[in-house]
RNA sequence: GGCCCCAUCGUCUAGAGGCCUAGGACACCUCCCUUUCACGGAGGCGACAGGGAUUCGAUUUCCCUUGGGGCUACCA
């Protein structure tokens, strides 16, 4: 039997991180067991669902690089479906319409929430004679239709990451409601657990793969398999992603959907890695692999049971280890879009050789991609501005006098490799009898006005390069 | 409140009765490399929640306690 899994999510707001990562954990099963990986848009909430969700999610998936084989397949697009099978369930006798209006509800609960009981419906619609739903009719309400969960049921299945599961029906809240309220004899909008199952079904799905958090409708949703005569899948329930504070994760806490992450500069290949490895571990300890890696080691046996708390530092270090060992060309060409929203004049074409240069030289600090606007600023400003530990070095003893050196020495070489740099270095250090530092020091604060930053023969090259070092040395030779 | 799930370093985890004086990774600290900041390299710090039971022997099995989490909609 060929595997098909499927990532469901509704498009109620944009590619949450937890939705990701469980379609991770499905985009690897798949490819691990050659099945089927299939997208379904959950939007039977038409309320809450927006097109640009779908939009975000099917972007955000695409540039996660999970791609899927089949859909994406839209709920709402599926109604008659669903409508076949409520009919079917009503036709078997394990469905009925409930007349039950809200402020009943509310007041039932209520009731029980006072008296400290469980809140749950209290089926009692369950047998209604045809002269109670005639009443009904008569005061115009609009009866849901409700699913029959007998309250002595035992359900029970076995779980890929969590093994045996079971639940009592007593504990599922009373008979579910599987269709919104609708008039007379029509059949209204389907709700979650009925158009999940449903399409589970007609999707052919083997494993429902999601997060912990649906175990509850796990038993439900069995519960509906059988009512429709159906074999059940195979499940898997994953842990979730928390917090740091150890919740789980929700849009409260900040960032948490991927666009968020991709803005910050986090590469996908990075954190996909990151996303797999909270929750899953590879046989040999490898921690850093690419998605199709991951598959050809993926097995629900080394899933974690506990939810993992969110690291930052983690997933930091992880993407750093992917943008140092990018190749400046391939770097390069996502760093210009963060310089230019930071305002930086630059040619793509023109500045080829000068970007990769400047990337080659930045690229082993940056953690994120947007680390890069900071610390080349001052290869995009056309002056320099010294910060104070800069403008101490620059006016210490001796200082001047090298810098003044060096000056004369650059307007001689136009054109200076980073041999000629070196030499011209020791050079000053000698005619001048200081020490070596002071010649660096105090011309990495001239040319960048700070006292830390990338090697500085190479930063002194790029800028020599756009014309900047002899400037920007007169210029604090002036203000001297 | 009820039900369910979970429980190893600060964090992510390895561990499936003796291989464990519990391993790895991140973070942190130290040292090396280096004009600086990073990167990189080498070390260090640091955990089996508690109590019973089973066993010759428990991190590993069972029970209880405690703690944490999830679910309890005409949302998904």
């Amino acid at each position: 039997m060929t595997v098909r899994v499927r990532i469901a999510p509704s498009p109620t707001g944009n590619l949450h991180i937890g939705t990701a990562r469980t379609a991770v954990f499905n985009w690897l099963f798949a490819r691990h067991n050659e099945g089927k990986f299939i997208l379904r848009v959950e939007d039977t909430d038409t309320e809450r669902s927006k097109p640009e969700y779908t939009q975000n999610i099917l972007d955000g998936m695409k540039w996660l690089g999970l791609n899927f084989d089949e859909g994406p397949l839209f709920q709402s697009q599926r109604l008659d479906l669903y409508r076949r099978s409520i009919q079917t369930l009503l036709d078997n006798g394990s469905a009925y319409r409930c007349y039950t209006s809200t402020a009943e509800l509310d007041e039932l609960r209520a009731a029980q929430e006072a008296s400290n009981h469980a809140p749950r419906y209290d089926n009692r619609h369950r047998n209604l004679t045809p002269a109670q739903i005639a009443a009904f009719v008569a005061e115009g309400r609009h009866p849901v239709i409700r699913f029959k969960i007998e309250d002595d049921r035992e359900i029970g299945w076995l779980d890929l990451v969590r093994d045996k599961v079971t639940w009592k029906g007593t504990d599922l809240g009373g008979d579910m409601v599987i269709s919104r309220a609708a008039e007379g004899e029509e059949l209204g909008q389907p709700l979650y657990n009925l158009a999940v199952v449903v399409d589970d079904i007609d999707m052919q799905i083997t494993h429902v793969i999601r997060g912990e958090d649906h175990i509850a409708n796990t038993a439900k949703q069995i519960l509906l398999y059988e009512g429709l005569g159906v074999a059940v899948p195979t499940f898997a329930h994953t842990p979730l992603i928390l917090s740091p504070e150890g919740k789980k994760l929700s849009k409260r806490d900040g960032v948490t959907s991927i666009d968020d992450f991709k803005q910050m500069g986090y590469i996908a290949p990075a954190l996909v890695n990151y996303m797999t490895l909270l929750g899953w571990s590879a046989p040999d300890a490898q921690e850093l692999f690419t998605l199709d890696v991951a598959a050809g080691m993926f097995d629900f046996d080394r899933v974690t049971k506990a939810g993992g708390k969110f690291d930052w530092d983690k997933l930091n270090w992880i993407n750093s280890q992917y943008i140092h060992a990018m190749p400046a060309e391939e770097l390069m060409p996502q760093l210009i879009p963060y310089w230019q929203a930071a305002g930086f004049q630059l040619d793509a074409d023109a500045n080829r050789a000068w970007l990769l240069q400047l990337t080659s030289l930045i690229g082993a600090s940056l953690e994120r991609l947007d680390g890069c606007v900071e610390i080349s600023r001052t290869f995009f400003t056309p002056t320099v501005t010294l910060n104070e530990e800069a403008t101490a070095k620059v006016t210490q003893p001796g200082a001047k006098e090298v810098l003044t050196s060096l000056l004369a020495a650059m307007k001689a070489t136009p054109e200076l490799s980073a041999i000629e740099a070196q030499e011209l270095i020791k050079q000053v250090t000698k005619e001048q009898g200081v020490k070596k530092g002071l010649v660096m020091q105090s011309l990495r604060a001239a040319l960048t006005g700070e006292v830390h930053g990338p090697d500085l023969i190479q930063s002194w090259l790029l800028l020599h390069q756009h014309q900047l070092a002899v400037a920007r040395i007169e210029q604090v030779l002036a203000s001297l």
